[in-house]
Parts: structure tokens; C-alpha cells; sequence
DNA sequence: ATGTTTTTGTTAATTATAGCACTATCTTAA
DNA sequence: TTAAGATAGTGCTATAATTAACAAAAACAT
């Protein structure tokens, strides 16, 4: 299997087949096409196909995919075949929002930590896990080897917690602070940011007729 | 100013450069540069030029961008300089985070409105807006001509919660529910996927060198 | 004044991504 | 057994986006 660069679309959208491939599974069916699949998640059946081949040879031709099949192997191919440890720091409305969401676990993402800066919040439990104070992160993260972070807290405050994160060994943060943060290149990085996912909206509904 | 296409990317990257500019603003910084923006964004200047040229000339040549001016451009460029009523459907976990969100009010976007499908949840205050039934959501934002909704509600219901927004007015949606949703074209329509979001992470990673 | 430096706006080149059309292969039915 | 229909895989083409290079213009120093 060569190494040649895949673009980000082409991830993102495996990941969306893969949640249409489990709704699919679970309504009893075996086979499908790349027309179903395209139809289902709103591409073309030749972006599906060249997405997955990017890949291998997931089906026959004549014929489709093995729905089971295929979403293992794109589970497998996104990393998912194996369970990863999660660190949230910051339980603000989002930090709480994003440890409850049922998603997460589902596909494999289990968070073993919780930290917060705030005293009042310490030693509350949410869930099952207990949350810790931010002097306690490189720790704890290094025990658990834990791979990802989530970051919600303050802009103001996040860069410090990524650079903490980073040194306790995390490889991926997922950030929704609204602020850029600096990472060394081997860390994987991505922003969520509420604010101008909405902006992109107004653009597109005014802003593309009124600039 | 001819009405070329514009790729989203410019678009979010305009919404960075703006956060950044408020930033550079309360600084007290007067003058700045399309290096000093790419260093503070993590873009190349290049890039920054090429996605302010898209709209008109904002600069000097030789001296650079006033921080204030570029700053105000862009805004309205986004559509931000009016205010923008906003609906927020279901109140869960996800839907009190965005809620409380001081991101939106900052950039003119103002929840109007909050509904629920959840009796016990019906009446109660977020902030200072009453959570309303979901039978009054077509009646509600078509008073209030709502113009952007935003869905956190389960998958199983986001696409019934979607048409009735749709049937009621509204012109964009922000979409929080992991499932496609089917919306006719002249509705704006961004899907912020948490799960999708790791899963990008996860395969950069992992999935890069293991499939 | 004039040349040097800075930094923009713009054009050109490169790279990346998506779309299309064709070929290969499988199933089914006559 | 063979022909017809369906559908995956793939190479080519077209489109889009990014990067790089350069020309225009302003400020500054001599």
C-alpha cells in the first residue's frame, strides 16, 4: 500500500460513509454501491469510489460492497480498530457538553482524564471520572499514555494547557478555544471554532451579494 | 466589485484574520502587514493578499494595512456588520454549551429564540430567553424573521427539526446532529461533526502508516 | 531630488482536487 | 455458453487553490 498523500476532504468524508455504512449495518442490509453510499451522504458516486481507492479494493465489481465489510475496513483505515485514551481539559458548558456526547464512546474514544483550573470544580465527578487539577495533567496524561486532548477552555488560557499537553506526550489536540495555537509540526491539530462555522453562513447568505 | 467565486476556505480564513485583528486592535496596534497577520494566523502572506483581493484593495503599498479599517472590512465583508436573529433548537448538554457561547453575542449573533421537545425543559430560562415547545417554532421564528438556525438535537430528529426551520424561514443552518441532512439548495447548510473532527485526528496519527 | 527599502496588488506557475469516461469484472438469464 | 446489465477501479481532463514571482507605489534616508 503506498503512502501517497490523502487529501483531508477525502478523511473526513470516509468518516461520514463510515456513520452511513452503521446506519446501513443496522437496518439489515448486506450490499451496497457506491451510488447508495453517494446518494446517502450527498457525493458523487465517483468521488466514493475514488476516495476509497485511495485505499485498495474494497468491492466487486458487478456487484458493490459488503456493507460490513467496507465499514470495517474504513473504521480500520481511520484509526478506529483500537480504543483511545482522551483527555478533556476545561469543564465549562462545552467541556461538560463534550464529555457527555454519546459519539465519542461509540467510536472509540474514552476519556480517562478531566482536568479544570477552577477549585469549585475539582474533585467533582462527571461520569465515572473524577476531575483533576491542570498541575496534575502531566502526570496523569503520562500515566494513561494518553493520546488526544480536548481543549475547552478560555482563549486566553489554551495555549498554556496545549504546551502542557504536549509535553505530557499527547500526539492530537482537538481545540474549540477561538484562538490560533502554536504546535510543533509532529503534533496533529485541529480547531473548532463555533463563532466562524456561524460566520461562513452569513457570508454565503449576505455577504456574497453585499461586499 | 465583480462577484467571482469564492472558496470557503478564504471565507474562514477572513474569519480568523478578523479574530486576529481584534486581537491586534486591543492591543492598541494602528499599522500592520499581510506578514505580521500570516505570522499571527499560521499562513503565508501570500495567502493573506490573495484572500483580501478577492473583495478590493484594503492596503498601502510600502506601509501596510490600518488595523481598525481592515478589521471593519472584513466584518462587513462576513456580513457582520448587522446583527443576525438566531434560533437554537434542543437543549441538551451541546445546546446549553452554545447557548451560554459569549463568542456569538460578540459577533452580532443573537439567540432569539430556544426550543425544546422536552416538556420538563419547556419554560425554563436560558439567560434571559424562555425555552418554547417545538410546535411554536414555525410561529416564533417566522415573527421574529429568524434568519439562522442551530440544530442540537439527536439524529434521529435533526431532519424533521430542519424542514420545519426551513418551512418557517430561515436561510442558513448550523447543524450539530451526526447524520446528512437533505436541504433544498438555497439553504446554507454547515455540519460541525465532533466525532468527525478526532476521527481526522486519529487517522493523521495512526491510520496514515497502519492501513 | 533621487535612489533604496518596504510592502502591497497581481499575474503566472505549480500543485491539489474533483469530475468524467472508459475498461474490467461479476451476475444473471436466455 | 453467451450475451446483457451492473458496478468497481482507473486514467485523463478540467477545475480550483495555493505558492511563488514580480511590478507598482509609498516612505525614508542620503
Amino acid at each position: 500500500m503506498k503512502t501517497l498523500k490523502i487529501p483531508e476532504a477525502t478523511i473526513i468524508r470516509l468518516s461520514v460513509y463510515s456513520r452511513h455504512l452503521t446506519d446501513v449495518d443496522r437496518k439489515g442490509i448486506i450490499t451496497t454501491s457506491s451510488g447508495e453510499i453517494a446518494d446517502g451522504v450527498g457525493v458523487s458516486p465517483a468521488q466514493v469510489r475514488k476516495d476509497l481507492a485511495y485505499f485498495g479494493e474494497f468491492g466487486t465489481r458487478g456487484v458493490g460492497y459488503n456493507v460490513k465489510d467496507l465499514r470495517q475496513h474504513i473504521l480500520r483505515i481511520l484509526g478506529l480498530s483500537v480504543n483511545w485514551s482522551v483527555t478533556l481539559v476545561g469543564v465549562g458548558n462545552l467541556g461538560l457538553a463534550l464529555s457527555s456526547y454519546k459519539g465519542f464512546r461509540e467510536r472509540g474514544f474514552v476519556i480517562t482524564s478531566i482536568f479544570d483550573a477552577d477549585p469549585k470544580k475539582v474533585g467533582t465527578k462527571i461520569g465515572n471520572v473524577e476531575v483533576l487539577p491542570i498541575d496534575q495533567l502531566e502526570t496523569v496524561v503520562k500515566l494513561n499514555r494518553t493520546q488526544i486532548g480536548i481543549v475547552a477552555v478560555p482563549a486566553a488560557a489554551a495555549q498554556e494547557i496545549v504546551d502542557q499537553l504536549i509535553s505530557a506526550g499527547v500526539e492530537a489536540i482537538l481545540n474549540f478555544a477561538p484562538v490560533v495555537l502554536n504546535v510543533p509540526p509532529e503534533i496533529e491539530l485541529r480547531n473548532v471554532d463555533l463563532a466562524v462555522n456561524l460566520e461562513v453562513l452569513t457570508f454565503n447568505v449576505c455577504g456574497q451579494k453585499c461586499y
